[in-house]
RNA sequence: GCUGACGUAGCUCAACUGGUAGAGCAGCUGAUUUGUAAUCAGCAGGUUAAGGGUUCGAGUCCCUUCGUCAGCUCCA
């Protein structure tokens, strides 16, 4: 064995060690502060343990606290301090998984009763403890049979070896008193962790398995430093300011009742009206494209479902049906509808098609309702009667490519130009619950693959994530604080044509079938007025602005001219509002900044004279711009026309 | 659906271990006529989510139902 070992660091050069040294000698021998700083130690890719003994020829590189990865290894030890001091507290607690996540950790046990509040706080104070005590984390490999005795009484982790493949290494952590059967790596010991804070506990099934039991969850944090941790709490902060469920209160978008329903949403006035202007942008825009509009009804026979395949496989998420009432057979039941497509897919039946009428797009901006589990809804994000913006394209095999790319196009149209927001494609194959064979899932995928391959977009592949009926693109973006949504979705469907027996009469004069493409853009108005209620923290673009402009006289002796302003913008067909109230202007003006009016136009005696407004943008403080009334009318005019997200004026 | 926490005036929240439900804002009335983020005063507002139970007495303790929140599972 020769007594030293090469290795290469990241700036490329090669370093000459002993034998036998580990990460942390070798960070030594670079220099005491990185000794100091450092972490865990990047080994030919894998990120390992400072105490393992680095290899002859490794590219090597020391992570410190600078390093993303080096994250995850202190959330990681994070939950294991978690864990030793639950077991101190609780020592009949069996421990199930403790992985760590984004921006923080969890760890679930199995215990006799829950934790509750109180628990949390105790545990936290015991983390201290396990911290201030600075035990080293130390590595072991075991045998299968070692560690079937070592975890004897912890059924979760001996279910877990059993898992584990028979070539896999079986390593042990151990830290003071707690060990784990655990991969690593971790930080060098427990005192490492110092910024850390236990968030909440909850319910999580074991290994995800709804079937299985449930243990008890608890999520935490953790950070390098105090600036981190507190810049982080603030995030989660804003999180909650932005949240649209409270801001929806307080702008008077919409309200969610108990007597309505769970997941149904009564749109108000000014809720309503961001979704009128949405639906008449995507409306404009898919007419311009060779779109029809269709209406149909929100309640079909239910053998309808049956033949188009929703029924049974859909069936759990379908609200039961209803019969026809007194005097019609008694055998003819109707349900709701959770999709559009078998009404559509009936009006493109309704007459012979020719190849050349391809490809057929009916598009419908509609209500539909599922019957979603109860614990899934959350405010708008998550409802039970949602107005999708629906679109089903009957078309030909060879215009599937062509078709997608319009459809990208006006995805990037309303996401990317319209709104400014970074999106990202997944494709999503076929779900274990599916119909039709695997032959024509195959055709389909290649398909939609095809299309994102030669339209030269990058995107994710989210496998067995495709609707029932055919695999899928969904399109998913980031809202301001990080948080990701699914909205639009393209769905490629070879099964349901093939059950209405949908057909063309090809160039050839004998009968085709066509392929159909459901799709929608804003996925449904309720989660994307949702998203975008947190999106611009309520603060809307002009264009979306259920009140536009409010018109403040100073006092009574301006209400006349404040009137003549307000019925002027009206007239330019600008939402105006006067807010003539026997109140206070300054009081007045705080009621239009909460309510995050885009713009205040003040009518005093000098504005009144000249025929001008001292208008104050939102936000903006005491900035006013002073500009007469034609030239303010004409700017907001440009503002609308352009949907600009940012302000004109 | 599952686990846990929770539900008090339109909104945000008080009410010690069971002992007369209270405040700010919003609303209404009046005064005030305001130059860029809260003028003053008065008034009104509640079967404490619903139903049942324990108790001399329940917002508070117990049960059921409904709903909300955080997760899990599932999804646009």
């Amino acid at each position: 064995m020769p007594s030293e070992i090469r290795v290469t660091l990241p700036d490329g050069s090669e370093k000459r060690v002993p034998a036998g040294s580990t990460g942390a000698d070798l960070a030594k021998a670079i220099g005491p502060g990185l000794a100091k700083a450092a972490i865990a130690v990047r080994v030919n890719g894998d990120v390992r343990d400072l105490a393992r003994p680095l290899s002859d020829g490794a590219k090597v590189s020391i992570l410190t606290d600078k390093d993303p990865q080096a994250l995850d290894v202190l959330r990681h030890s994070a939950a294991h301090v978690l864990a030793t001091a639950v077991r101190q507290l609780f020592p009949r607690a069996q421990i199930g998984f403790g992985p760590p996540i984004e921006d923080g950790f969890y760890y679930d046990f199995q215990v006799e009763r829950p934790f509750g509040p109180e628990d949390l706080e105790a545990i936290e104070q015991r983390m201290q403890e396990v911290v201030k005590a600075d035990y080293p984390f130390v590595r072991e490999e075991v045998s299968r049979a070692d560690a079937k005795q070592r975890f004897k009484d912890d059924p979760l982790k001996l279910e877990r070896i059993d898992d584990l493949g028979p070539d896999e290494v079986i390593s042990v952590y151990t830290d003071g008193p707690f060990v784990d059967l655990c991969r690593g790596p971790h930080v060098p010991s427990t005192g490492r962790i110092k910024h850390f804070k236990l968030l909440h506990g909850a319910g999580a099934y074991w290994r995800g398995d709804e079937r299985r039991q449930m243990l008890q969850r608890i999520y935490g944090t953790a950070w390098f430093t105090k600036d981190d941790l507190e810049a982080y709490l603030r995030r989660l902060e804003e999180a909650r300011r932005r949240d649209h469920r409270v801001l929806g209160k307080q702008l008077d978008l919409f309200s969610i009742q108990e007597e309505v329903g769970p997941g149904l949403i009564l749109w108000h006035p000014k809720g309503a009206m961001v979704q009128f202007q949405l639906r008449r942008f995507i409306e404009d825009a898919i007419l311009e494209r060779g779109y029809s509009l269709v209406y149909t009804p929100n309640v079909t026979r239910e053998e309808l479902f049956l033949r188009s395949g929703h029924l049974p496989l859909y069936a759990a998420n379908q609200f039961p049906a209803m019969g026809a009432g007194e005097g019609e057979a008694e055998n003819v039941r109707y349900r709701v509808k959770p999709m559009n497509c078998p009404m559509h897919i009936l009006i493109y039946a309704s007459q012979q098609r020719s190849y050349r009428d391809l490809p057929v797009r009916l598009g419908e901006i509609a209500n539909v309702y599922r019957n979603e589990r109860s614990g899934t809804l959350h405010g708008m994000l998550r409802v039970r009667g949602l107005t999708m913006d629906d679109a089903h394209i009957f078309l030909r095999e060879d215009q599937i490519e062509q078709e997608i790319f319009q459809l990208l196009d006006i995805v990037e149209l309303v996401l990317g130009k319209t709104f400014g927001l970074a999106y990202r494609l997944d494709l999503a194959t076929r779900p274990e619950k599916k119909l039709g064979s695997d032959a024509t899932w195959d055709v389909a995928e290649r398909a939609l693959e095809q299309a994102l391959k030669h339209r030269g977009v990058t995107y994710r592949l989210d496998q067995g994530g495709g609707a029932f009926y055919g695999p899928k693109i969904d399109i998913k973006f980031n809202d301001a604080i990080g948080r990701e949504w699914q909205g639009a979705t393209i769905q490629l469907d070879f099964e349901q044509p093939e059950r209405f027996k949908l057909e063309y009469t090809g160039e050839d004069n004998k009968p085709h079938r066509p392929v159909m493409i459901h799709r929608a853009i804003y996925g449904t108005l309720e989660r994307f007025v949702g998203f975008l209620i947190e999106h611009f923290a309520g603060a809307f673009p002009l264009w979306l602005a259920p009140e536009q402009v409010r018109v403040l006289p100073i006092s009574d002796a301006q209400a006349p001219a404040a009137r003549a302003l307000h019925e002027r913008l009206r007239a330019a067909g600008i939402r105006s509002h006067l807010d003539e109230r026997n109140e206070t202007l300054n009081y007045r003006i705080r009621d239009g900044e909460l309510q995050k009016v885009p713009y205040m136009a003040v009518v005093g005696q000098r504005e009144a004279d000249a025929g001008s407004a001292a208008v104050r943008g939102r936000g903006e403080g005491k900035k006013q711009v002073v500009l007469p009334v034609a030239e303010f009318v004409a700017k907001l005019q440009e503002e609308v026309r352009t949907r600009s997200l940012t302000p004109l004026v």
